[in-house]
DNA sequence: GCTGGCACTCCGCATCCGTGAGTGCCAAGT
DNA sequence: ACTTGGCACTCACGGATGCGGAGTGCCAGC
């Protein structure tokens, strides 16, 4: 019973302190929620909640404010899920349902999360890695040129030039086409180095050295960028919350200009249809120690495609949030896996 | 001689304020700058410059600071091209070089711009219409559903999912491929439409409705998305300048997440070797009245890819700046141009 | 037309209350 | 064992005041 109530009072100084920006003082919580008792009640538990470091106050005598233990208390146990409305979720896919192309599907992602959310929103491409062939293609630039194309599953297309040591004429470009072809068409990407390493042994000898060389090639592109691509929107969202230049706002943004940050935040939380919350000091990068990322993956439930979510201030609403991060999650993903 | 003077209290004024972001005063300018005579000549030069509205002051008794007019005079007629180090010359060309692709070039310019001008830098991909087309791949991924890929001289790939009405085998495949790779192979995209308005009639009739369908999809793609893309780098750059969050830095952030105004920003300054300079209200969108634009495009003279530039706080360091764009420029024109 | 001198303006900074919101603690009530 | 009202205390915030200094405009003399 008076656990209960400590816990209904950190809800609502979360609540409250979300929709004000403001300390919230005992006076004020004991009459906006009905909590049915004195200010001075709830002060006891304030105390007790401040003892047990859920919440602060940021000088003496004032309001008190949540404590990164606190959110995370209120985002575990006492934030019930907020179902977005009828509109929303038409607008969702309203919104999605116009893209043209994969490119389209992830900036219009992006942008549709970073409205909603109003915060910065950040979306993966399909991960290279987790998708699979569905055809490579050879195009001979000039005569010691190759261009090779690979178009993945989820319509992702790389692209990679080459350079071979002797000219191939077009019957040698056609049968490289379809020794790739027939070797690497449905393999997973993660599956193709495995796959090409012994394919130059498998072909007539003239081929050999092109193969090899592409074999290389392809190996060299899919090593050397790892390097998954990402799509972000919303930044100017971070002016509505950050209060001081130097101290929070420019680390936040440098951080957002780092890939690898930005893929580490979204990486770890890669299970579709759970949306994982990371509150300031949870997150293990300096910069982003007064921010919170919500982030879930999207795809097939065990084999996402790839990371998508938002990065706010630690003061955020959480309900709101991970409720349209799952949204958009889940239309993204119906609409690249239905392909 | 008088007229000379007034002129090199300009320089001096845009220089120190450019230096300090201080309101410069007549003392400070005459000490230090040699201007061999003393500060109260150089009060009459300034009010003098303020009559012509080269230069305000913030409030009375306070020092002076250049205007956007002052800014642009100072552009035009007392800025000495200021060369890039050697060092800085070899920097760009050993980074630019580690490129392994067109989009790796692009992302590489655009950090590197920021980098050097510590603004935030805006690189376009090699625009579509004016490139032309290397090779056009079709590759059916189901028996009614074909993917177009169209690959540029610029190295740029762009794809396209075009449903058939009735399901295309492998012949039929093979055969729409080269109708239209001849039709189209080194055409400039901009003639890409014209070409394929009758390229139906001239095929045999069972080819028919294949070739208007993805000539129709095709066409689609190039109206569609006359849509540039965009790298952006250095949006943390602006919490240096900016001093207030609401009036500055979130009208500028936002302007940045519409591609149609970077567009329009690059665009009209498109002509390689010429770099133009947009100085505060010059720039027709309001969110950036308090910034300058400095871009130029890169590629053949004449013939321009696309267009690159930064953009920063009027306040900026204009020879270095303008220095900066035009080698990156340079470079990359070189880089591309060479394929 | 340059220069020194002088009076004047006004920003920035520090200082100084007064006010009020909010707290912690305690003693009394249930 | 909780809850409650009372009370003294703390401290950020905002407005008023005062001061120093940088910078200006103007004028008279060189």
């Amino acid at each position: 019973m008076l656990e209960d109530r400590r816990l209904e009072v950190l809800r609502a100084i979360v609540e409250d302190f979300v929709l004000t920006n403001e300390p919230v003082g005992s006076k004020a919580l004991a009459e906006r929620h009905n909590l049915r008792v004195s200010p001075a009640t709830v002060r006891n538990d304030m105390a007790a909640l401040e003892e047990g470091g859920y919440i602060t106050q940021p000088h003496t005598s004032a309001g008190r404010v949540p404590t990164d233990k606190g959110y995370r208390l209120f985002v575990d146990r006492l934030s019930s899920v907020k179902p977005l409305s009828p509109a929303e979720r038409r607008a969702i896919q309203s919104f999605l349902e116009g893209a043209i192309d994969l490119d389209d599907v992830v900036r219009r992602s992006v942008r549709l999360l970073a409205q909603l959310t109003r915060q910065v929103a950040v979306v993966q491409y399909p991960s290279l890695s987790r998708s699979s062939v569905r055809h490579i293609e050879i195009v001979s630039l000039t005569p010691a040129r190759l261009l090779l194309v690979m178009i993945t599953d989820t319509g992702r297309v790389e692209q990679r030039i080459c350079e071979v040591v002797a000219t191939a004429d077009d019957q040698i470009v056609a049968d490289l086409r379809s020794v790739l072809g027939s070797a690497l068409h449905g393999r997973r990407l993660v599956d193709v180095p495995a796959t090409i390493a012994d394919l130059p042994e498998t072909v007539r000898l003239e081929l050999r050295p092109y193969v090899t060389t592409v074999a290389a090639a392809l190996l060299e592109a899919l090593v050397e960028r790892p390097e998954e691509r990402l799509a972000l929107a919303g930044t100017a969202n971070l002016t509505r919350s950050a209060l001081d230049f130097t101290d929070t706002l420019r680390p936040v943004l440098e951080a957002l200009e780092e890939q690898v940050i930005l893929l580490k935040l979204l990486g770890e939380a890669s299970d579709p249809g759970m949306v994982t919350v990371r509150i300031g000091h949870e997150n293990d990068v300096d910069a982003l120690h007064t921010a919170s990322v919500v982030a879930t993956g999207y795809g097939r439930t065990g084999a996402a495609l790839g990371g998508m979510g938002v990065l706010g201030p630690t003061r955020m609403d959480y309900p709101g949030t991970m409720a349209a991060v799952y949204a958009v999650a889940r239309y993204v993903g119906d609409l690249l896996g239905a392909d």
